[in-house]
DNA sequence: ATTCCGATTGCGACCAGTTGCGACTACCGC
DNA sequence: GCGGTAGTCGCAACTGGTCGCAATCGGAAT
C-alpha cells in the first residue's frame, strides 16, 4: 500500500537553508531529484537524473550528499533484503516510519505503517534504556499474489 | 525453506549433510569459523580465519558460502546501520529473531528479543496477506551509557 | 564588488561484493 | 577402487561505495 503521508513535498532545500547547510549547484540538482522522485531510487539512478540537471555532478558527490541527507534524517536508506545484488535504495522521509516488505519472487516492494511498530520502538526505549533515533524494519517473503504459486 | 530454530550450537555441518548439500574442504573451514564465532564477524574476518584452516579459501568462496547459508536460513546478515562504512556482519542464527541496536556514539551492538516483534510480524502476515520468511529490524541511537553525555 | 576561508567538489585509487569461466573435485553408481 | 558429471572453486574483471587530496566555490564580512 503506497503510502499515507503528511507533509508537503519539495521542501528538502528549505531544510538545508534552515540548518545553515551550504547550498551548491550539485546539491541543488540532487535534492531536486529526491524531491520529485515518485519511488525508491538507487544511487546510480539518482546520479543519472542529477546529471541531466547539472552535468558536472560526480558519483562521489551523490554518495556524499545522500550520506548528508541520511545524517539529517531527511531520507531513509533501504537494502530491500538485497533482492537485486548489493545496492541500496533511497527515499524521502515523510510522515511516519514504515515497514518495507520485499517479495522474493516478483521483487515488488510494499510499505506498511503500523502502530505495532511504534509501540515496539517505545518498548525498546523503555526496556533497554536505549534512545532510538533511526530504525529500519525490512521483511522478505512472498506477497499476496505470489503466495498462491507455492 | 525457511525454518524456525531452537537448537544446539555447532551443527551447521550436520544441516548441510541433511539437506544433501555438498561438503567441501573450503566449506568445512568456513562453517567451522561460523560455528565457533563468539560475535558478529564481517566477511574479511571470516576469510582470514577460514584461511588459517585452509589456506586455499578464496574471497569469492566465502561470499558464495555466506549467501548459501543465508538462503538456507542458517545465518543472519546485518548492516548494523552502517556504523563503520558499508560492510556487513554475519551471525549464526539460533533461537528466535532478535532486534539489533547499534549505538551511534560508542559503536556497541546490543540484541533484544521481544514478543512485540513476533506479534508485529504476525500482524503483517494477516493485514498485508504477506508470507514472512526473513525479517531484520535494526535500530540506531544511543545506548544507556552514552545517553547521559547528550 | 572584492576578499577570504572553510566547506565542497572531481578525480583517481582504493575496499566490498559479484559474476563468468575454465579447471577441479565430491560423490553416486558401477 | 574407478569413472563421469554436476556442483564447486580460484581467478580476473567488473559494479557499488568510500577516501585523500588539490583545486574550486559559497557566502559572510568588508
Amino acid at each position: 500500500m503506497p503510502l499515507p503521508q503528511t507533509e508537503a513535498p519539495g521542501r528538502l532545500q528549505a531544510h538545508f537553508a534552515e540548518r545553515g547547510i551550504r547550498m551548491t549547484q550539485q546539491r541543488r540538482a540532487i535534492l531536486s531529484v529526491m524531491e520529485t522522485a515518485s519511488k525508491h531510487l538507487d544511487a546510480s539512478q539518482i546520479l543519472r537524473k542529477a546529471q541531466r540537471l547539472d552535468a558536472s555532478v560526480d558519483r562521489s558527490t551523490v554518495y556524499r550528499t545522500l550520506r548528508l541527507l541520511k545524517r539529517h534524517g531527511l531520507i531513509d536508506e533501504l537494502d530491500l533484503m538485497h533482492i537485486n545484488g548489493e545496492g541500496h535504495y533511497y527515499e524521502r522521509k515523510l510522515g511516519r516510519d514504515h515497514i518495507h516488505m520485499a517479495c522474493l519472487r516478483c521483487g515488488k516492494i510494499a510499505e506498511f505503517v503500523s502502530d505495532g511498530f511504534e509501540k515496539l520502538k517505545q518498548q525498546v526505549e523503555k526496556d533497554c534504556r536505549f534512545r532510538v533515533l533511526i530504525s529500519r524494519l525490512e521483511i522478505g517473503g512472498y506477497c499476496a499474489s505470489c503466495r498462491g504459486s507455492q
